[in-house]
DNA sequence: TATTTGATACATCATATATATAACAAGTGG
DNA sequence: CCACTTGTTATATATATGATGTATCAAATA
C-alpha cells in the first residue's frame, strides 16, 4: 500500500497513518491477513520516529483493525463482529450535518455517498496485490 | 437551541461547540438569521472561559456558518455558495471507510445514512429525497 | 456616559504531539 | 548460543495545542 503523510499538516501524524490504513482496508488494498510494515521500517520510510508509528498501530489495534504480536508483526484483522456502531454513526451524522448546513444539495450528497461506496466495492476477489513489507 | 458539552471529554470544547452549532443548523434548530448567544453568556452557561467560546465562534465564522459583528453578535448564515466540497467529501470518505473496514453491512450503512438525512429534512428548500427510506 | 458586543494581547498551566535514547521480551534463524 | 527482528515499555525533552485568567480595545447602542 502506498501512503502519503503530510508532515507539518494540521492532523497528527499517527492519526494520518491510522486513517490511511483504514482507507486501505476499505478500498481492498489491504485485506485480512495482510502484513503492515514493521514500525521501524515504516518510520524510516517517512523519516519520522518509530514511536509515532507505534502509536498509530496501537490505535488501530484498539479499534480492532489490526492485531499486533512480536511473532507476526502487524496483521490486518477485518473479521469483526458488530461492535461500536455508535462511533461511526455519530461521525456520519456530523459530516452529513456539515454538508447540509453548508447548503449542499441532497443530490450532490447522494452522489458523493454513492461514489465512495462504489470505490469501496471490491467485491470479494480482485484488486491489486498488496505490496507492503513482508507477506506470507 | 440546547447544547451539551462533555467537559473533560476527549474532544476539545471549542470543537464540541462548533459541532453542536453545525448540527443545530442541519436539523433546522438554527436557521438563517438566528442569533447565537453572546460568547460571555454561553461561556457562563457552561462554566467555561469566554475565550473558548470565542474560538468556537471564530472557527464557525471561518467555515462560513455564522457571521460576527459587534453590532449584531453571532448570526447564522446558511445562504452560502457551494464552496469547499472537498472538505466534507473527504470526511465522508473516511467515515464510510471506517464502517466498511469494520465490516458493517452495506444495508446498515445505508440505513444510517437514510436516518440521518431524514433527521435533517426540515422541509426547507433543496430537492426532495427519494421516499424509499425505511427505519434503522 | 455606561453597557454590551466581539476582538486582542498578554500570561500561565496542563495536556498532546513528536522526537530521542535506552532497554526489554518474545520469536526466528544462523 | 548468539544475532537479529519484532513489538513493548520507560524516561526525557522540545514544541504545539487547549483552556483559563486578566486586561484592554473598538464599535454599536441605550
Amino acid at each position: 500500500m502506498r501512503m502519503e503523510l503530510d508532515l507539518g499538516g494540521e492532523q497528527p501524524l499517527y492519526q494520518q497513518i491510522r486513517d490511511q490504513v483504514v482507507l486501505a482496508i476499505a478500498t481492498g488494498a489491504l485485506r485480512e491477513g495482510d502484513h503492515l510494515p514493521p514500525i521501524r521500517e515504516l518510520a524510516a520510510e517517512f523519516g519520522i520516529h518509530f514511536h509515532t508509528v507505534n502509536k498509530a498501530y496501537d490505535l488501530l489495534r484498539q479499534e480492532g483493525f489490526i492485531r499486533l504480536s512480536r511473532k507476526s508483526g502487524a496483521v490486518v484483522h477485518t473479521s469483526r463482529s458488530e461492535a461500536d456502531t455508535e462511533v461511526w454513526q455519530h461521525k456520519l451524522r456530523l459530516v452529513l450535518a456539515e454538508a447540509v448546513a453548508k447548503g449542499v444539495a441532497r443530490a450532490q450528497v447522494e452522489a458523493a455517498y454513492r461514489a465512495v461506496l462504489a470505490e469501496f466495492e471490491h467485491g470479494s476477489s480482485e484488486d491489486a496485490p498488496s505490496q507492503s513489507g513482508r507477506d506470507a
